[in-house]
Parts: C-alpha cells; structure tokens; sequence
DNA sequence: CAATACCTGTGAAACAATTCACAACATGAC
DNA sequence: GTCATGTTGTGAATTGTTTCACAGGTATTG
C-alpha cells in the first residue's frame, strides 16, 4: 500500500473526501487507463485491488466514495467508471497550474507534465533568471517572476508547483497565496506557512530516501 | 501535517517504528540543523513542533520512539537529538544508494544529492543507453545496466532509485531486488511487484498534482 | 426453475495514529 | 526553603482508516 506525502489543510474541513482516497482514485484512474488500453471492458474490485497492491474491500469503499455501482457479476465498467473518477478529481472546468523555478528539477517536470493530462495542465512557468524567462521552456511561457501576480489571474491557475532553492520556497509560496492559488506541491525542502484553507503536498526526497535505507536496514537479507 | 506517499512492505512486520514516524524524524533533524546553524543548544517539543507543523505531542511521542529524552526546563538538547536520531535514522555504516535511469529527472536527482547527507549518498548510476554510460554524470559513475548486480554487490548498495520509463520500471525493479536491494524509491507512474520484506517508496508526480489540484478546487475562495 | 457460484455494498469490528490531560519534575524568584 | 511556572513522558481517550463478514444480488448451469 501506499502513503507516500500526505498532504494537508490548517484545520477544519467538514466531510470531505479523505487524501488518501483521493490520491487512490487518481492510482484507479491510470490502472483502467492500462485495462482499457488492453481491451478489457469490466473489472472486479479484486483485480483492480491486485493491481493497486491494495485490497479489494478498500477498493468497494473508494469508489462508494463517489457513488459509483458495480455490477456483482460483471464488476465495474471500466469506461463509466474512468468518467466518473474524472468528475469527481477533474470537476466541469479545466484547471491550469503553475510551476516556479525553472532549473533542473523544474524542466523536468515541465516535460515530464507536457500534454499528460487533458484536464490539467501547467500552462505557466516563472524564474527570477532573465536568462529563462520571456521565451517558452519544454513547450510551456516562462514569465519573470514579477508577473506572477497577473498572469495567474488571466490564466485563471489555482494550483503551483514549487522548484526553486530552498531559500525562495516561502517567499514563492506567499506571491502564489497571494495570487489566489489554493494548492501547491513542494519540492524544496523546507515546510510552508500558508493562509487557512491552501492545501499543500510536499515532496521531500531526501526523505523518502532516508526513509527507504532505513527499511532496507530492518531487513537485513 | 503531511501524509505523503506512504511506502509499504509486504506485510508481516512486528513492533517496528511506523514509517510516519520514520518520516517525521527525518523531519526533525534537518530542522534542528537549522536550529544549530542559528545558535541555537535547546529546543522545546513545542517549539520543534511549530516548525514541523506538527503538535507538540506527536514530537514528544516520536523522540519517545528512539527513547530520546528532555529536561522539563530546557527541554532537549539538540546536539545530543541530532545525534541520536542520526543513529537511528543511519545506523552504524555508511549505508549506499544506486540510481537507474540517468535521464532528465535521475540527472536533477543525482545533482541534488551531491555530498547531501554524509552516512548516505548515491555511489553510482546506471542506464542502458550506451552514451551515458561508462563516464561520470554530475561526479557519479555511470555503468551499463548490465553491470548492475556486479555493481551493487561490490558497492554494498541496499537502497535503488528508479528513474527509468514506466514500460522499464518493473523490469529494473527486479534486477535490483535479484541483486540484493531490500529498499526502493520508484518515480515511474507503475505499481511495482517486489519480493516480501523489499520497502518501497512511490512518488507519483501525477498523483500528488491531482490531489492538490482536487483539494484547490473545493476551497474556492 | 432451483441450486450454485461469485460478486457488490456496507454496518460493525479491528486496528492505527493522534491528541488530551495530568502526574512528576526541574528551575528560578523571593 | 517553598512557591509558582512551564515542561516532559505517557496512559487513556479520541479520531481516522482499514479490514471483516455477511445480506442481497445477478448471472450461469443442469
Ligand atoms: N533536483 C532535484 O532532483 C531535486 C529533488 C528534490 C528537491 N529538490 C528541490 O527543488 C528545488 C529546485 O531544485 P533544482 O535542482 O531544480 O535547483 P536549480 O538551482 O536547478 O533551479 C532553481 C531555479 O529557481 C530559480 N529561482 C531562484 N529563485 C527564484 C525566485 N525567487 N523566483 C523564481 N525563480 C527563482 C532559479 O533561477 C533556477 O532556475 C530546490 O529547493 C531543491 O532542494 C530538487
Ligand atoms: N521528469 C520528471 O519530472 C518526472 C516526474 C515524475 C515521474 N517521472 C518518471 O520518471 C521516469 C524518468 O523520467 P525522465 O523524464 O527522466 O525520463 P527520460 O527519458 O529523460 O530518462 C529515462 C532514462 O532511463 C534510461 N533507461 C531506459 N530504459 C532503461 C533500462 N532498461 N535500464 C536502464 N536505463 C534505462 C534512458 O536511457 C534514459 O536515460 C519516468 O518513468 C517518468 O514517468 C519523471
């Protein structure tokens, strides 16, 4: 199982749906991407549960939480099961992202997200390099970082990604608040102060990676 | 708070340290790194916690996990808490990490880890393109895949970083674990299959995007 | 048209993680 | 001294998440 990043909000949110889930629904979505792509038609809660590496009652409880029914004996339509997963984490509009800090990381992440999701996109990049910006990266505007402000009002962004040092992360994090983003993914190592109501996901590597080389130590062959 | 990817075994392990906590301690110190280059000698569970974003409670209750104790007046020592975490986090040796797939991301990787943590670093790289191999990339090696068990025998390497394309993910995965690797970071977008007691770590990009982007959506200012 | 087999949906139980709350204690003030 | 203050360490309560287990279905078989 899964439980990477978590993720989290100031406090005080009513009954709504748990990260956790969420992050499994997006992990469903792409499994039935790939049975799709196979031909399949129908999945049981077990096969997808097998390959989630989850089980399969998690599965059934996931997907009551967005109302969707099965069939005991065929399981679940995996053509209306994708479209219900996609109302439910892509809502009616388009939503368009962000990233700060086009270095090394950043570029990475420009064309690893280059055209991957047809209802998100990273439709903005800014650096405070005059070298990166006014000119397209990976396919994607890079903008002086003095624009943020307005450029995430007209392309109506609610989401950013933060790629820069790890000195810049807070002061990036405040001009996209600012700016009337609502959820960030940090990469830089370093953990934000950001108005009630944001959510953010951090991303620390070095600590997934101590975290790893802890657990291979427990198991010593 | 954060709940990021999780990471999991197989199952079947008894009264170990939960992984959050493992995290959460990786946390720490580097906060406490801060706290020293500032001056600082003590620090309280509360304040500790504020940095963290975290309660004072959960500090006290993951310093309690590595039997870490404090005074009630000065609170902890932070010489001594880096310390000590540092021997439950790292262990007695110098513990080796491999990283496969040296392309845009494993490159960006390999550069931010440089000389990052003294009882951890990355000691070699590997891919199967031959115009990466066989020379240094950003000061670590670059072998062929093929000398990937060879390698990691002889470098006494217990922890892999997956980097390579999703249809290669599975594939490098088992040649790390025939090879000996007991903990795995996985990048690709695939859920790997791993022998019981192999830890692994999943960093979704997408997943962690869509999340934030789901949760933007319902605080809609 | 039973009888069988295997699935979904879900209440309830089990388990895990976090927070509460307080006794025990060290320090500083006077 | 002894009192007031503010902290640690931790059992108990709470909150959150996962798993169990089974009633209620729907096809398929003979
Ligand atoms: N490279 C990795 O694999 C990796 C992994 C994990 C975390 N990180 C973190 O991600 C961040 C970026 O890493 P990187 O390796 O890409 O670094 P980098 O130095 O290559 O890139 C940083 C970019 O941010 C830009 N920048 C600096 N200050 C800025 C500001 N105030 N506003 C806008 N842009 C600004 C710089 O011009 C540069 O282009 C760091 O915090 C790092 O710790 C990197
Ligand atoms: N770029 C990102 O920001 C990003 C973000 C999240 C996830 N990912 C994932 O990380 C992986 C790598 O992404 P990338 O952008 O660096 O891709 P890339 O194509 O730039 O790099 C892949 C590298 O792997 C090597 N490779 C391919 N097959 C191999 C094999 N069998 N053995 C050894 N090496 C092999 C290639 O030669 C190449 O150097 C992908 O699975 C991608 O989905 C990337």
């Amino acid at each position: 199982m899964t439980d990477a990043a978590g993720g989290g909000w100031q406090k005080g949110n009513s009954a709504v749906t748990s990260p956790k889930t969420v992050g499994r629904l997006s992990l469903y979505r792409r499994l039935l991407y790939t049975l799709q792509s196979e031909g399949e038609q129908n999945v049981f809660s077990h096969q997808l549960a097998a390959m989630a590496r989850g089980t399969a009652a998690q599965v059934r409880r996931d997907l009551m939480a967005i109302g969707f029914s099965g069939s005991p004996s065929k399981g679940y339509d995996i053509q209306g099961l994708v479209e219900s997963i996609g109302e439910f984490l892509d809502g009616p509009t388009r939503q368009n992202a962000a990233l700060v800090g086009a270095g090394n990381l950043g570029k990475a992440i420009l064309t690893y997200f280059k055209g991957r999701r047809p209802k998100l996109a990273i439709v903005a990049a800014f650096d405070s390099d005059p070298r990166k910006t006014n000119r397209a990266i990976r396919g994607c505007p890079c903008y002086p970082i003095e624009d943020l402000a307005r450029v995430v009002r007209n392309e109506d962004i609610c989401t950013g990604i933060i790629t820069v040092p790890a000195t810049q992360a807070q002061h990036v994090a405040d001009l996209l608040c600012r700016a009337g983003v609502r959820g960030l993914v940090n990469f830089a190592p370093v953990r934000l102060g950001t108005p009630a109501g944001v959510y953010v996901e951090d991303i620390d590597v070095t600590m997934v990676l101590e975290k790893a080389a802890y657990f291979a130590r427990q198991t010593p062959e």
